[in-house]
DNA sequence: AACCCAACCTGGGTGC
DNA sequence: TGCACCCAGGTTGGGT
């Protein structure tokens, strides 16, 4: 499912279709899938009807379009005018930052895809997004999500609490957009912070994975990332917080890091249809997971060491956790 | 603060 | 063929 991996595969596939086209209309195929935009469809597709998409932003899980707005004179608007842009009278138009982003979330099961318009619409389309014409460049973005729990929506920017970038973008701007403004920076931004992560993790007093799947702790790990990340740092996912060490948790974090790199490198996790690029393919990464979906399988390092050991699958958070009984093991007598 | 659970959903699978 | 049920899981929000 759609993890950071998978949503950064659809961020940079993104960026190079829809950075600096406008949007022409928007139909809103399944109210469903926007509900978080609070002020319904109206309202929804006004903030986005004329819109210029200026870059394509990712933290964690959460992708956001910041956008300007181009307006003919004698327009209302609020706006601000930006530094540096038309003095009016010129032939190019006023241009706004409405300070508004469109925010997705894919949810389980949510998929962007650029399409031609002549391509039948998908069984679960969502949301369609017509962009200016582009030579050589699909003119729609289309939401398709089968299990709609995840969604779009128009959201503020507002300034990012640490003063860096928001996320990881083309051209990276020192707003966030305010509903994911709440999550942690993820592994893969430069401007995530170990000190931050690993006080965080000290201060709480619970299993470990409840951490690792906490955005507001480290952010774009979900259920699979976690369990390889766990597994690739052998640890066991209840181990207490409070008893991490800090050379363990720099060990957790590079796992994660490195997972995830490696997923990014071959297009993300896919185990059937459900989560594929913009284009529509899926990844592959899901042949060389250790831990996630290998119940009963050996565990490669322990067969690499001459050892026989079966990943084995449990309940935690009522989710499934996946892990090698050897070399991550559960606590003995309390004492890890 | 920690933890649990319900809600939001569909489709694929299994058991009867 | 059909029906009931379970499962997959990201996020929010409410309750204890």
């Amino acid at each position: 499912m759609p993890e950071l991996p998978e949503v950064e595969v659809v961020r940079r596939g993104l960026a190079r279709w829809v950075r600096g086209r406008t949007i022409t209309s928007v139909d809103v195929l399944d109210p469903r899938s926007i509900r978080r935009h609070g002020l319904g469809a109206e309202d929804f597709i006004g903030n986005l009807e004329r819109a210029t998409v200026l870059d394509v932003v990712r933290r964690g899980k959460f992708l956001w379009m910041p956008l300007a707005m181009e307006v003919s004179d004698g327009e209302g608007s609020d706006g601000v005018e930006p530094s540096g842009g038309s003095d009016g009278g010129g032939p190019l138009p006023d241009v706004i930052l409405p300070g508004v982003a469109l925010m997705a979330h894919l949810g389980m099961s949510g998929q962007l895809l650029m399409q031609d318009p002549h391509v039948p619409d998908e069984k679960h389309l969502k949301v369609r997004i017509r962009l200016s014409a582009a030579e050589g460049m699909p003119e729609q973005l289309r939401f398709v999500d089968q299990r709609i729990f995840g969604g779009l929506f128009v959201t503020a920017l507002v300034p990012t609490p640490d003063g860096g970038p928001g996320g990881l973008g083309e051209t990276p701007l020192p707003e966030i957009a305010e509903e994911a403004a709440h999550i942690a920076r993820d592994p893969l931004d430069p401007y995530f912070s170990f000190e931050d992560f690993y006080r965080k993790v000290k201060s709480r007093k619970t299993g470990l994975k409840r951490v690792l799947l906490d955005q507001s702790v480290i952010s774009g790990i979900g259920n699979i990332y976690a369990d390889e990340a766990l597994w690739r740092a052998g640890l066991h996912y209840a181990r207490p917080t409070d008893t991490l060490r800090r050379a363990d948790a720099e060990r957790l974090v590079e796992s994660a890091r490195d997972v995830m790199t490696d997923a990014l490198a071959a297009g993300g996790t896919s185990f059937d249809s459900l989560y594929v690029n913009v284009n529509g393919d899926s990844g592959y990464f899901a042949r060389s997971l250790n831990a996630y979906g290998r119940t009963g399988e050996p565990c490669s390092r322990c067969a690499a060491a001459g050892l026989v050991s079966i990943i084995k699958r449990e309940q935690f958070m009522n989710r499934s956790s996946h892990t090698c009984p050897v070399c991550q093991p559960r606590p003995r007598n309390g004492r890890w």
